[in-house]
RNA sequence: GUCCGCAUAGCUCAGUUGGUUAGAGCGCCUGACUGUGGCUCAGGAGGCCGCGGGUUCGAGUCCCGCUGCGGACCCCA
């Protein structure tokens, strides 16, 4: 039989133990951040009707859908991967009107875009997203809530100093459409306008002008809008110079209001001021979003794309249900998180194993012995396993030291000389310290370390 | 979707103006070391030189196409 290519889809990663060692602790220190704040789990299906993914992404985001391709179906039958947890979230809770509000949840599963990787940006065709959301509270603390959690999360994973720093950057929908009235356009240029503004930081203030000038925004209303963007204060400032620069006009007013109410929170919660940042030019893709839409970004490292990123979206669930309800949450980028830690030397994968401790038997006639001092090790719950192979302790050894496995526990014909008192010769790798122990003091001293 | 670069051992790479049996380091296996990892030494295995075509007496090396990978842009987690 001609041999198969062991090739894997363009995208798509395999996550070996020395990645998935750390990668678990990672999932776990974010799922333990979302109970903390009161956040349950729930799972939906890879597999979506295609109608409901539909038109919710903008046109760059409906190219970016897998579309699954079966013969002789019709078209409302169609189905396609999820592209994100926001939309399966808005479609279970249209579909379970009953559920007592707010509805809080996190989910953690993998979502798939028909995308260029780059993985040197974080940037994959399979990946997992971590979302959180309220659904059923208005504007305001949840907001803040999803904000502080964010920062909580994300600094308690190091990412606090230095060129490790990062920053949630924060803007509001009404004070983009203020701003796209302020510039003399239309409301039906907003997400022409809004994406031309959010590459400020990349290409240069002269750059965006000239995409803007394109757009059809006069010389003057350039300007204007040049002294607009160029303030940059402390975040309180920033809102209050932005006030009175845009006086008159009523949605960038409420805009502002509402990013002065979350700060108020903000400060309420402890969260440090520098770990936010008012960001005018802050657009984000997604054409759902209605309120506060933020992303996490690491100010040292533009290559990566933003590590998180959410908002409020106050209208997507009643697309389902034609009922309004509210909602506000984001979505925790794992692999970009996962990326920028392998980058930033954060993540540690010189271990290959989870076991504790490998007991090694000197020949055949300790097996017997090794497997009695096997089940006392995981009753103690230390993980171990045995090896395979008695005989040739260079074997084991050498095995436990790629692996990573801090303790090596041998069993030989002096060992197991007393069956009623089982002894191990128990070896600390790291140390290269050696000593005949009881099996219970080869416990104690491995649960000690 | 647009642009640029790269492709030789499991990995990182060297390979002269085109010239005979294709190299190194790391890793892997075996032994020195018949109760012990790392360090050292000795030996060994491992190559359709990405695929297809062209130029040439002769191609890993030059040309074209394809595929894959990497980077920038767009967009995004």
């Amino acid at each position: 039989m001609a041999k198969i290519q062991p090739r894997s889809f363009k995208g798509t990663r395999d996550f070996t133990p020395r990645e998935m060692i750390p990668r678990e602790a990672l999932i776990d220190s974010i799922k333990s951040v979302f109970r903390l704040y009161g956040f349950s789990p729930l799972e939906t299906p890879a597999l979506e009707m295609l109608e409901v993914l539909s038109g919710k992404y903008g046109d760059e985001g409906e190219k970016l859908l897998y579309k699954l391709d079966y013969k002789n179906d019709k078209p409302r039958d169609r189905v396609a991967l999820r592209y994100d947890l926001t939309v399966p979230l808005a479609r279970v809770v249209a579909s379970n009107p009953d559920w007592p509000m707010p509805f809080k949840r996190y989910q953690v599963q993998p979502v798939w875009r028909a995308d260029k990787p780059q993985p040197h940006q974080g940037r994959f065709r399979e990946f997992y997203q971590c979302d959180v959301d309220t659904i059923g509270a208005p504007e305001g603390i949840a907001d803040a809530e999803i904000i502080a959690l964010t920062v909580q999360m994300i600094r308690g994973l190091g990412f606090d100093e230095g060129d490790r720093t990062a920053v949630v950057q924060l803007n509001h929908r009404k004070l983009l459409e203020g701003l796209c009235t302020f510039a003399g356009l239309k409301k039906e240029q907003l997400s022409g306008f809004t994406r031309i503004l959010d590459k400020l930081d990349k290409i240069g203030r002269d750059a965006v002008f000239k995409e803007l000038g394109d757009l059809g925004v006069t010389d003057n209303h350039l300007e204007a809008l040049g002294e607009v963007l160029a303030i940059d204060n402390t975040n309180v400032e920033t809102l209050q110079a932005l006030r009175e620069r845009l006086a008159g006009i009523e949605t960038a007013q409420e805009g502002i209001d509402s990013l002065f109410a979350i700060l108020d929170y903000l400060s309420h919660l402890d969260v440090p001021v520098e770990a936010v940042n008012i960001n005018p030019n802050l657009a984000r893709g997604l054409d759902y979003y209605t309120g506060a839409v933020f992303e996490t970004t690491l100010p040292r490292q533009p290559h990566i794309g933003s590590l998180t990123g959410g908002g409020r979206y106050d209208e997507l669930i009643a697309l389902y249900s034609g009922r309004d309800l509210p909602a506000v949450g984001t979505t925790i980028g794992l692999d970009r998180i996962f990326a920028a830690m392998e980058q930033l030397g954060m993540v540690d994968t010189g271990v290959g194993s989870v076991t504790r401790a490998l007991i090694a038997a000197y020949s055949k006639e300790e097996i017997p012995a090794a497997l009695n001092v096997l089940k006392a090790f995981r009753a103690a719950g230390l993980p171990s396993e045995l090896f395979p192979t008695a005989g040739k302790l260079k074997k084991p050894f050498s095995y436990a030291d790629k692996q990573g496995i801090p303790f090596v526990a041998v069993i030989g014909p002096d060992e197991a000389a007393d069956p009623q008192n089982l002894k191990v010769s128990l070896k600390q790798l790291a140390k290269s310290e050696q000593a005949v122990v009881t099996v219970a003091e080869a416990i104690a001293t491995m649960l000690d370390e």
